[in-house]
DNA sequence: CCTTGATCCTGTAGTGGCTACAGAAGTTAT
DNA sequence: ATAACTTCTGTAGCCACTACAGGATCAAGG
């Protein structure tokens, strides 16, 4: 069994963060030591370096915990899991357009920059109505 | 001189959100009709629609801000836009980066996954230490 | 004139997912 | 014994809004 720190150091979660899962549910509270410090099982630790590693993969928290409650569950259901990954793909992949778009009309606009201007292209662009 | 829910509709700003932008500071206070109501000049209105278009450009607010007063100013500091405008665009390729490598992780993961499976590749990955 | 509905006002709280304190108490190392 | 570390609870801050609540005011129709 080990204190939060200890916790965070192998999961790789802040402490703060730990706790924050914890008051939210995401997490089931730990045990406490006789003077009331949180004690981690390694079970706990598992729980927490799977959160980690979804939330690196861009999971919403709230993805998180139900991919957390599947592992966890009887059945493993699979489908479950693709939906939940697939809908996130989406999400990433609208994303990754919207910020391309963004990428584009951001050069545009810079395009006839340069310092020696008086009057800039990029605000006076952005003063249109 | 507009009320607040014609200098929404003319800007596309909501009208919470210039709410917001007064008591942020981001827009001087509008003048006030008799009856306690903000009334809004065209030029107002051009600094809303102004912010509107920062933002879907994906600037930051404080830049969004600093660009609308770099507009407003005596010269116009070109350098400093494009210097704003560069950052933002770095941070818009970083972004696109992280995403993509999101996508491909996620799709390595699932990619053994199809609903027959009685435990779950993705899950089994996401328990691995 | 009266009612209805739209608009506006201020002030506060919620969103997501942490992160950063403050102030107290306990633990460990020298 | 003292210093330095760790943990505890509780609260507030971040970004950029968004969504109320509860009240005042206004415009249009009957």
């Amino acid at each position: 069994m080990f204190a939060i720190g200890e916790a965070s150091r192998q999961s790789g979660v802040g402490i703060e963060t730990i706790r924050y899962y914890e008051r939210e549910g995401i997490v089931p509270k730990p045990e406490r030591a006789s003077n009331n410090r949180r004690m981690y099982s390694p079970q706990d630790i598992g729980r927490l370096r799977f959160l980690k590693k979804c939330r690196e993969l861009g999971f919403p928290l709230a993805d998180a915990r139900t991919l957390l409650k599947l592992s966890e569950g009887d059945s493993e259901d699979c489908q479950s899991v693709m939906d939940l990954a697939e809908h996130h793909v989406l999400n990433v992949r609208d994303k990754i357009k919207e910020l391309e778009r963004l990428e584009a009309a951001l050069i545009e606009l810079t395009a006839n920059c340069d310092s020696g201007n008086v009057s800039c292209p990029m605000l006076s662009q952005l003063r249109t109505r």
